[in-house]
RNA sequence: GGCGCGUUCGUCUAGCGGUUCAGGACGCUGCCCUCUCAAGGCAGAGAUCACGGGUUCGAAUCCCGUACGCGCUACCA
């Protein structure tokens, strides 16, 4: 067999939002093209049209670029097998159809949508399959052109021969049999003149020479239907591989109701995109090693298909928050001052009217206490606007007696720094509880609450140094003033 | 109901017949570090490998059955 470079493909249908589950089904499929040179393809499936939403394919598109999932075609980036979207290729399925009427391998099916009901009901109250009785089949030429003529809408099925067995062989799962007497005469074009997932899907993984049809689980059940078109236009079958479900913490298929489930709530909540492709990556593969944290580069380096786990993996928020954080501190300060800017822009703080290095310096001191960018102005708004009452326990603890006159003291050590540093604040302020008789710790905890209004948070020369001389200066003489009414 | 897939700590998982009375990670608990909070380091609790039969000198690992879970059963994908 000559190897040829895999084609794979990703193919939603722009019903909405891009589901966290559709992105891992994506990323694989990425994953597996980049690390073999071969290529993604990106499809469009709006052949129901009733479900489809007016933007969803941009928005779709708009979130997989986001998360780094760039495809090689697709809508927009034209290859040689468009185009690309299903609803723009509606005379090929039909010349398709017509193939497989003349070789009686589908036929058309004029049956009211009354029929069928009473046909499945009837069918259950005796406990048998629910399958078409295939009646329309022994329709002659004349009838159907009658039909056809008199405007009646119809249909057209698969033409499906029973009592023979079809064998899947799926990359992940292995050989899976089914009987051909259990399978539906299964709509190919609805009455709308669209095709149904399954014929649209066959076709177009053809024409558009894919290799292999990467998709979720739910898809297992009717690949027989897949492999049996294959053979009825004589195509050859691509490999298999189902990929296991993305499950709620009930194991159930992961759904809204049970928590965020589109990517965009992800982006918004403000996960990083490297712990969310990091993640989903690891819900259902992983290499073999102990291995947690991945760039893509490395994912595409290490993953394969044949590691892939065989059961649905629940999406556990803890394990992506603790993989967040860890994709935070892995990145360079300078970076992570950027993405704070964003943040206070976005949220109405001004992020523009701070310099550079005073962001750098926040970001050193939290990045190490945060999970998320976003949580920084939360929880250490002390940075950007200076506090406005003080932690009543911290008081309690922290405040005493002498508190203010060895404030006082620091503060006029620090007026005597002529070129402040770090090291020059925490000098100055060892020296003046020294020369007082007490221990650091009575100045520092006074001095952190003074300056921040709580009692925990980073190393308070790193704050005073971000914070500045004078703007520390400023925030203890306000303090002793508040906290002496208070007394 | 039928068909299909699955089943190792709460969760994600390693394991592909013996060196595993099951290893790692998240989370949880404790200790260390320390100006606080984190981060980090160390330690700990946590899985009769769904259950029952086989096969084998030997099974989490192979086979069969049962149970449970999930998916599919549309002119939705």
């Amino acid at each position: 067999m000559i190897s040829e470079k895999p084609r794979v493909r990703f193919a939603p249908s722009p019903t909405g939002y891009l589901h966290i589950g559709g992105l891992r089904t994506a990323l694989y499929n990425f994953l597996f093209a980049k690390q073999t040179g071969g290529s993604f393809v990106l499809r469009i499936e709006d052949t129901d049209r009733a479900r489809l939403v007016e933007g969803a394919a941009e928005n779709l598109i708009a979130t997989l670029e986001w998360a780094g999932l760039h495809f090689d075609e697709g809508p927009g980036r034209e290859g040689d097998f468009g185009p690309y979207t299903q609803s723009e290729r509606l005379s090929i399925y039909s010349e398709h159809t017509d193939k497989l009427i003349k070789n009686r391998d589908a036929y058309y099916c004029f049956c009211t949508k009354e029929r069928l009901d009473a046909l499945r009901d009837e069918q259950r109250s005796r406990g048998e399959q629910t399958l078409y009785d295939k009646h329309c089949l022994n329709l002659t030429d004349e009838e159907v052109k009658r039909s056809i003529a008199e405007g009646k809408p119809f249909v057209i099925r698969l033409n499906v021969k029973h009592g023979k067995k079809v064998k899947i062989h799926d990359l992940i799962r292995g050989v899976v049999e089914f009987d051909t007497s259990l399978i539906d005469d299964q709509v190919l074009i609805k009455s709308d003149g669209f095709p149904t997932y399954h014929l649209a899907n066959v076709v177009d993984d053809h024409l558009m020479k894919i290799t292999h049809t990467i998709r979720g689980e739910e898809w297992l059940p009717s690949t027989p239907k897949h492999v049996l078109l294959y053979e009825s236009f004589g195509w050859e079958v691509p490999q298999f591989a189902h990929l296991p479900l993305l499950l709620n913490p009930d194991r159930s298929k992961l759904s809204k109701r049970q928590g965020d489930v589109a990517v965009e709530d992800y982006r918004a909540k403000g996960y990083l995109k490297e712990a969310l492709i990091n993640f989903i990556a690891l819900l259902g593969w992983n290499a073999g090693d102990d291995r947690e944290f991945y760039y893509m580069d490395e994912l595409i380096k290490s993953f394969s298909i044949e590691r892939i786990n065989k059961s649905g993996a629940v999406f556990n928020l803890e394990k992506l928050d603790w993989l967040n954080a860890e994709h935070l501190r892995a990145k360079s300060d300078e970076e992570l001052a950027r993405l704070l800017r964003e943040e206070l822009n976005a949220t109405g703080c001004a992020g523009n009217s701070y310099e550079e290095a005073f962001l750098v310096k926040v970001v050193q001191s939290m990045k190490e206490r945060v999970k998320f960018i976003k949580e920084i102005p939360v929880n250490a708004g002390y940075f950007f606007t200076s506090p406005s009452e003080y932690e009543e326990k911290g008081v309690q603890k922290a405040w005493k007696e002498d508190t203010p006159a060895l404030l006082k003291g620091y503060i006029s050590k620090l007026n005597a720094l002529s070129e402040p540093t770090k090291e020059g604040y925490e000098n100055a302020l060892r020296s003046t509880a020294e020369e007082a008789g007490v221990g650091a710790g009575k100045l520092i905890h006074p001095v952190r609450l003074a300056i921040s209004g709580v009692s925990s948070g980073p190393g308070l020369f790193d704050i005073i140094d971000a914070l500045g001389k004078e703007e520390t200066i400023r925030r203890i003489n306000s303090a002793i003033e508040k906290l002496a009414v208070k007394q």
